[in-house]
DNA sequence: TGCAAAGTTGCAAAATAGAGAAACAAGGGG
DNA sequence: CCCCTTGTTTCTCTATTTTGCAACTTTGCA
């Protein structure tokens, strides 16, 4: 492995690390419906606003959010949705191939 | 949130987890080539095969490999490669954005 | 039966991540 | 200027992850 390579694995795994919250998951998906300020997302997840504040950093950190300010207040927004997609995506195949397995475990 | 949504998002970034370690991704990079057992694809990746198998079974754990016993030894194969390809187009979209971002700050 | 090879598991230490509370910084309006 | 709202950062404690080593299991073979 040379070390173009390695920093090419380092960075999809700070991606998916960064993906690998339920909370962060959650977070996104509101993203997706419209852009959120750190306070109203917080009351809408459930969680103090400095938890909040700090999973969003993780996110914008890699570049999966974007934040631009607004007075006092930080506006966040989804980049790339297609993120999301890919989510349910990779849901769909392991779901579907825990599936197949639940089947032939049955069959036999 | 609902139990049921929490339980997705909580299955989501389960998977996400097992994708978060550089090495782990480099396994599954290599997995793509060609089935590999576990002494095998510990030597190719320059680690101890007692934390290759470790590794191994995390991925295993979320479904996106599976093994196979042959005799002695136990062969891991891709299950899933759509979630490679979904790491390349992540990679790529947030490569895009970061780089549209350092444009941005250049031209500023 | 004894041995070697391949994998897995258990344990302890080190490293990292997360939560909660409080302090701190930056605006905006009176 | 004072204060309130919004966000970020810091600190501490706890939980989880990773690693390296050793022990153990299973399988194949002499």
């Amino acid at each position: 492995m040379n070390a173009r390579d390695k920093a090419r694995y380092k960075l999809r795994a700070e991606m998916f690390k960064a993906l690998s919250h339920p909370m962060r998951i959650f977070m996104l998906e509101k993203l997706r419906e419209k852009p959120w300020c750190v306070c109203e997302l917080a009351v809408e997840v459930g969680i103090e606003k400095s938890i909040a504040s700090k999973h969003l950093s993780q996110l914008k950190r890699v570049g999966l959010i974007e934040d631009e300010k607004r007075g006092t207040l930080v506006e966040y927004r989804l980049v790339a949705p297609c993120i999301l997609e890919m989510a349910e995506c990779a849901e769909a195949t392991v779901l579907d191939k825990r599936k197949k397995h639940v089947e032939l475990l049955q069959s036999t």
